[in-house]
DNA sequence: AGTTCCATGTCGCGG
DNA sequence: CCGCGACGTGGAACT
């Protein structure tokens, strides 16, 4: 990894065209050749970048970054302050917990959480346009497709309507419901989901793992 | 702006819980009070991050990022190959060019670019769930709504059918016609669109900037 | 390679 | 502060 601060202004000339002016900021390399111009502040996020792959060539005070897509990245340094590089070896990667697969794994072995008396019949039930979370059928024998986000946003309703759409056109599983699941539904994604006759649930991440936890499974 | 290079291992914990095992990678905290911890490599992004606003305690070889969520950030520091601070002062900021917002207002002013005929009524025409981007009237004197986005995406069909029951509910327009327009129109789109009744149609980005520059503008 | 969908998305604007 | 949509979204998984 190669850091220089400096005095520098940058143009970035792709997708958009965005400039900036005159000030002191860092230009971090990293050793897969992608380039970042931090401010000291503004979150994580850099003001400008060039991902991998790309060329960097470099004239006396002028870096020009070019990707294959032809987007360029040009940096003109008026004075460099520091400078240094260094080697820090293979990452070995982040460990993930938490995220939207564990919840559908969780509910896929209790769905009777996400309502009394429903069963699964497949997880991953798979249509023309994907594949819906869960296929259940509920308490009075009715198909329920099942849509699982963390967040429950207005695309989810989106989505699970498209599949309902499907899963009623051939009629192997007779009429099919919707049933939208999530830690939290939105307002606007209720009245949505209301509108169009989709029932929508809450669950409580914690509680589920609690229910899913070693001790439990010793019974 | 602070930066350590450092053999270390992080724990997050918070919408998720992450863990990085023991490997060289660079710390760096912002004048903003935000930490990124980046590995040589996997773009721009850094492995783990806390956003201002937050605090941050130092003891010996642990550094915890605490912020007002309650989500906390663990820094274990097993050797500490570098570190350096320096002030870089206030940064003025991006400018940025060709987003959305260019791209209605060009067409605001040249709808007859969309289609031969349309006229405009009005930009951010309101309705209960959002502003449709241009409200305009075809050769035939029927009303149109415009949806624009850079890119012609699914979503964007989605809003606009949204936008356009709450436009036919009320018979104050008349029928009204929809028309989705971007820089490209993705295939699922076009298809998704033309089963709805919904035209679509592409537009040049510079070829309307061409339009709109400062010589034409003399005339 | 193209497409879809998730994300600790982040960011900015308006109510 | 929340809601909502854009983003140079980026990135992974899957076809």
């Amino acid at each position: 990894m190669r850091i220089v601060v400096a005095d520098c202004t940058v143009d970035y000339d792709g997708r958009l065209t965005a400039h900036l002016p005159l000030a002191t900021r860092l230009v971090m390399v990293k050793a897969d050749g992608c380039v970042a111009v931090h401010a000291d502040g503004g979150a994580y996020k850099p003001l400008n970048w060039m991902n991998a792959p790309n060329y960097l060539t470099e004239e006396d005070d002028r870096w020009v970054v070019t990707n294959p897509k032809g987007e360029t990245l040009t940096i003109l340094f008026h004075a460099v302050h520091f400078e240094t590089a260094m080697e820090m070896g293979e990452d070995p990667g982040l460990q993930k917990d938490g995220v939207e697969a564990e919840l559908q794994r969780l509910l896929s072995e209790t769905p009777w959480e996400i309502e009394p008396g429903l069963v699964l019949i497949r997880r991953e039930y798979p249509t023309p346009i994907g594949p819906v979370d869960l296929l259940c059928r509920d308490a009075d024998g009715v198909a329920v497709a099942v849509e699982i986000k963390r967040r429950g946003e207005i695309d989810g309703v989106e989505q699970l309507t498209r599949y309902l759409d499907f899963l009623n056109r051939d009629d192997r599983l007779g009429p099919v419901r919707g049933l939208f699941v999530a830690q939290a539904v939105k307002p606007q994604a209720r009245t949505l989901a209301e509108d169009r006759g989709i029932t929508w649930t809450e669950v409580d991440y914690d509680h589920l793992r609690g229910i899913d936890s070693p001790v439990l499974r010793l019974f």
